[in-house]
DNA sequence: ACTATAATTCGTTATTTGGCGAATTATAGT
DNA sequence: ACTATAATTCGCCAAATAACGAATTATAGT
């Protein structure tokens, strides 16, 4: 039970979905992550630990960098599926298009000029 | 995003994940799910609420008893695949398992005598 | 070794949430 | 009409949570 309310709890906050949606596409650096959410980096931290400790995430750090990607096999089926589940149902939604977008803009410049800004 | 969020924020309660299970196999009576969690009836009253909030599960009322079940066809795509996320995540989970024991118990006797317990 | 910086952890504050009992509403039975 | 009761709503309190800035950790580059 524990590791199921870990999921639900951790999908229980926008920013942590708007997060999860972000990395559908590849593991992204966690400054971008900073940038696309616009919140202090020690929330978007937070939010990350939250997300880890529920195995909806992976972390792999590179340097100075820390790159987040989305559970790969090796996560508890509960917290795959959930992200199944979750990704779907954000699949027309304008707040995450809009996040998309804005990610695009992101990517353009590499994690080390985002960081550098 | 609203309706999404209302389905995350609706399962990342214990209790309202048991109540959900509960209700896994058909529709209960408010009194019946207030005997099997074993919380006050404001209480329960309160979490079944936001779960119709939801739109995971839906409400019938029989005369002085409300009856609820799970949300059926016509609730929202995101409400009902949650719910079978969440249905077979819990599959073999042992809180879950015990409840349904208890809740063969409680069902043994009808609704009308549940309450006038 | 020293400096700069990406990320996290820590401590604090404001908001949200879960719980209860009291009051209220609605219905059944007399 | 009156009483009893199933359920909900309301008002309150305690606990959990999200946000921030400051302090800390770890790594890269000089």
């Amino acid at each position: 039970m524990f590791q199921i309310m870990a999921v639900t709890k951790a999908l229980a906050d926008q920013t942590r979905v708007r997060l999860l949606a972000a990395l559908r596409d590849g593991e992204l650096c966690v400054c971008q992550l900073i940038e696309l959410i616009g919140l202090a980096p020690s929330t978007v931290s937070k939010h990350l630990s939250i997300l880890r400790s529920a195995r909806l995430i992976e972390g792999r750090k590179n340097g100075r960098w820390m790159y987040y990607r989305l559970a790969g096999a090796q996560a508890p089926q509960a917290a795959r599926s959930a992200l199944a589940w979750l990704l779907d149902a954000l699949k027309d939604n304008p707040t995450i298009l809009e996040d998309r977008q804005r990610l695009a803009q992101v990517m353009k410049t590499g994690c080390d000029e985002v960081c550098g800004k």
